[in-house]
DNA sequence: CCCCATTTGTGCGTATGTATC
DNA sequence: AGATACATACGCACAAATGGG
């Protein structure tokens, strides 16, 4: 599979979606260090800004997490626990804000769940650790 | 409030601060647009790149959507629709692949609720119009 | 401790395409 | 038609973080 500049898909979204497979095919494994951009760039033959936009973008979608100095490592998949919604209680996904993902010190990419109790009470989850479950009643 | 190239944290996600306090403190409302790339990176004295990304930042936390050759607006608050959990199924917020979001007409940095029934079959909800409830059992 | 190689972060110049006004 | 603004893409250069010797 290669890359084709000519394309209506830009570079980056194509290279995004090669990385996407290696990494939900198992060949980049979880934890593992993704090609550095100098390599991405040498062996797809494109440069440097389609490279780091392709990285971002699986960034925002939770697969990859980047540190500087050290590259670019695909996100281990956490264990979600599962917890049960409460009667009368709601939860909605949306994406946390920048202080929410600093204090329960979430990647790019990861949804938190919100929980809202019948007195209008909040709760804040890690979108990524959490199932939300309604047990059958028997 | 302004940025210092010499922190440890990195330009964009000082802009992407500076911006999501403005957006968050209503200064910049939903709906409306945000400063041009040229003019951050005039204001802010920083570069195309940094404005870019941080930018890349807000979309991919849902908070602006960015429409080419035009700008990046505010994301309004889209009304949320009540879905009763049923019992028995169980809910996981996770961002959506690429192919999902452009079923579902999602911007970038909006999740999706991933509801299982007992069977093991799901259904994907787009997380921004979604509210999960469940009813008091009276 | 410093030096060095590697890697990402940042800034800037340039160019083309596309959408909007 | 033209101006403006963003999207994509390439190039180069240097700064900053990291880790090894």
């Amino acid at each position: 599979m290669s890359i084709d500049p000519r394309s209506h898909t830009p570079v980056y979204v194509q290279l995004a979606d090669l990385l996407r497979q290696r990494i939900e095919a198992g060949e980049l494994s979880p934890g593992s260090l993704l090609p550095s951009e100098a390599r991405l760039t040498q062996e797809y033959g494109i440069g440097r800004e389609a490279v780091r936009m392709a990285v971002a973008l699986l960034r925002s979608e939770g697969l990859v997490r980047t540190q500087r100095g050290h590259g670019s490592y695909v996100r281990e998949i956490a264990e979600r626990t599962k917890i049960e919604l409460a009667a009368g209680n709601s939860a909605i996904a949306r994406m946390p804000t920048g202080a929410e993902r600093k204090h329960l010190g979430l990647d790019e990419g990861v949804p938190v769940l919100e929980i809202r109790d019948a007195k209008g009470r909040t709760e804040v989850l890690p979108g990524d650790e959490v199932e939300l479950t309604r047990p059958t009643s028997d």
